[in-house]
DNA sequence: ACAAACCTTGTTAGCGCTAACAATGTGAGC
DNA sequence: GCTCACATTGTTAGCGCTAACAAGGTTTGT
């Protein structure tokens, strides 16, 4: 399995071929100014010995890794880990390589490691998957040479003076919020996520003014932490507080399905006496009981994007005509059986 | 944000610190051979310039890149990403890089150009999260000189002569037959995972394995996908073809979701008429309704193990008293309301 | 026919670091 | 005092690649 023969490199092509390693150099690079015979040769001795350009040589004398960078949240969410592999996947068709840092809580301190674990890999950019307020501050600080991309947040890094890519957190929560409202709900109570992701304060702002365009009543906020824990017990307590309501928009599935068992368990059905509308789309959401509605985002697309505006801010010249994609990724409502008219 | 001055390289501290720059990679490497003053000089020099070491450099001169592989699958299941954050944690405490490569389906091919695009990137191993058969076949053929570890499908693996690390499948899935058999079922039905997945094919064994030692006669497998929508057509296709069935033991928590949901458009009571089992204990589990009994796996232990061993087969001289880590990790049946007392 | 413009190829000099060896200086041992 | 061992430092030569320039050969225009 280990072979010891050492790889061949370019001088040894070169030889074979009888030019010197430059023209290889260029062949291997595509360059015009080579003869076909020539190329023919070069290519013929690279297949005989399979040959391979070494990254880190090239790396080296260019001064570009040809690596991107990632940091990304320690929980499993199922956003940012799609988006992690729609960047894999983006980057990957550009002859980009991937490294990933992750940060296991969100602190300066932990973000700035992670950045450093990044530079010390020479990454040529950092795209940044956590977008909780405390690591942009971080990252746009502790950034010293190096381009970066934010998912999610949007406006919140673009504030921050940062170049953003993300789904439309605002829409997306108006849509929700407007789908219950029109099922004739007084009004909309909402279990947001934790309030320091850009993210979740935007579906907070999406919810709002969705509810102030319909006249409707604020109810208190219930904030969790995305977990289907949070949304258990952040509907029981919207229950205590308030055991009229019927419909509750989650600020993503797990919480909705916490919230679903919550429910249950007080004896309240779903759709008839409450209604549910989640955010994400994960794939379990229709079949939980009863399937859930919810807003669909599109986190492949997001990562794929994000690549892209990392591109132009490293490689201006590269990324031509064809234009940056939009920072801003559309969301879907996915209407299933969850929510429906409010009970008379 | 850009800044243009360039990065001070070790000839800036070494002329700084008036020494020659093979002094500072002395310093820098922890060589002994240095004496206290210099050493202080140079670490001033160094904090002063803000001097980092440049890794690509380092890669060219050690032939060493000092980057770990992470060969992944494209779903977003919970498994594979909480081992890919294992790795990177363990990875990361030992100043090790991570790159990963998402394999979007499973081919050779496709397994073949993930490991190329790895290679490309100069890592020093692989560690392969996508444990199917063809995806083991492929990289065990594909691999040149690159060192490799398996998560997961363990034994599978091994007799394919690579290394693997990985939760004990087999016990695991025996303790979720033995705990319903021990209810009193007269026999449990299992919803297997796709049976490419040595993981899947384990749990099937252990199935049977426990099943045979009570006596228990085997009902048909049902396969799925891991999907919860293969598990809500699996057990409808069980409940059909055996209406009397009364424990089901699910090859991963999604398949469980999914045959919930099916239990209950079928007007079957869970834990009442039929119990259900499942596999990984993910975070969600202890919301479904009910909430779910299951086999937890310790994901990101397996990942750490894995980064471990794998250093092992890179740098044998490096881990040296604190022996490798076990490759087996054990698992832990967590009970939860979905099973219970045969019904009678 | 002759020079200016190519096109093609080769030569040289790094990129920033480490490995191997050479060259000091120091104290111990005889 | 002189040699030997050793600790400390410096010098040199790459790692495998690309960038920049140089050097031929072939066109082309007039």
């Amino acid at each position: 399995m280990h072979d010891s023969a050492p790889a061949p490199v370019m001088t040894d092509v070169a030889r074979l071929a009888g030019v010197s390693h430059q023209t290889v150099s260029r062949v291997v690079n595509g360059s015009p100014h080579v003869s076909t015979p020539t190329r023919n040769k070069v290519l013929a001795a690279m297949e005989q010995l399979g040959y391979r350009r070494n990254a880190v040589a090239r790396a080296l004398a260019t001064r570009r890794s040809g690596t991107l960078g990632v940091i990304t949240f320690d929980t499993v969410l199922h956003g940012p880990v799609t988006t992690l592999y729609g960047v894999e996947q983006a980057a990957g068709a550009l002859g980009l390589g991937v490294s990933i840092a992750v940060v296991d809580r969100v602190s300066s301190d932990a973000v700035m490691r992670a950045l450093t674990r990044l530079e010390d890999q020479s990454v040529e950019g950092v795209i940044a998957l956590a977008t909780q307020e405390d690591a942009v501050r971080a990252l746009t600080a502790g950034l010293r040479a190096l381009p970066a991309i934010f998912v999610g947040g949007l406006a919140g890094a673009a504030a921050a003076g940062a170049t953003a890519v993300g789904t439309d957190q605002l829409d997306g929560a108006q849509a929700a919020t407007r789908h219950l409202l029109e099922f004739g709900h007084r009004t909309v109570h909402h279990l947001a996520g934790p309030q320091d992701w850009l993210d979740s304060r935007w579906r907070v702002e999406g919810w709002r003014a969705a509810l102030h365009a319909a006249g409707a009543p604020e109810p208190p906020l219930v904030e969790g932490d995305w977990s289907a824990r949070s949304g258990y017990c952040g509907m029981r307590a919207m229950l205590a507080a308030d055991p009229a309501l019927t419909a509750v928009f989650a600020a993503n599935d797990q919480m909705a399905l916490g919230a679903l068992r919550a429910l249950d368990e007080a004896g309240r059905r779903v759709p008839e006496d409450v209604s549910v509308v989640g955010f994400d789309d994960v794939p379990e959401a229709e079949f939980f009981r009863p399937p859930l509605t919810t807003v669909r985002q599109h986190f492949a697309e997001a990562g794929q994007r994000a690549v892209h505006l990392l591109l132009d801010l490293i490689r201006p010249q590269e990324s031509p005509a064809d234009a940056t994609p939009p920072p801003l990724v559309p969301t879907e409502l996915v209407v299933r059986r969850s929510s429906g008219p409010a009970a008379r």
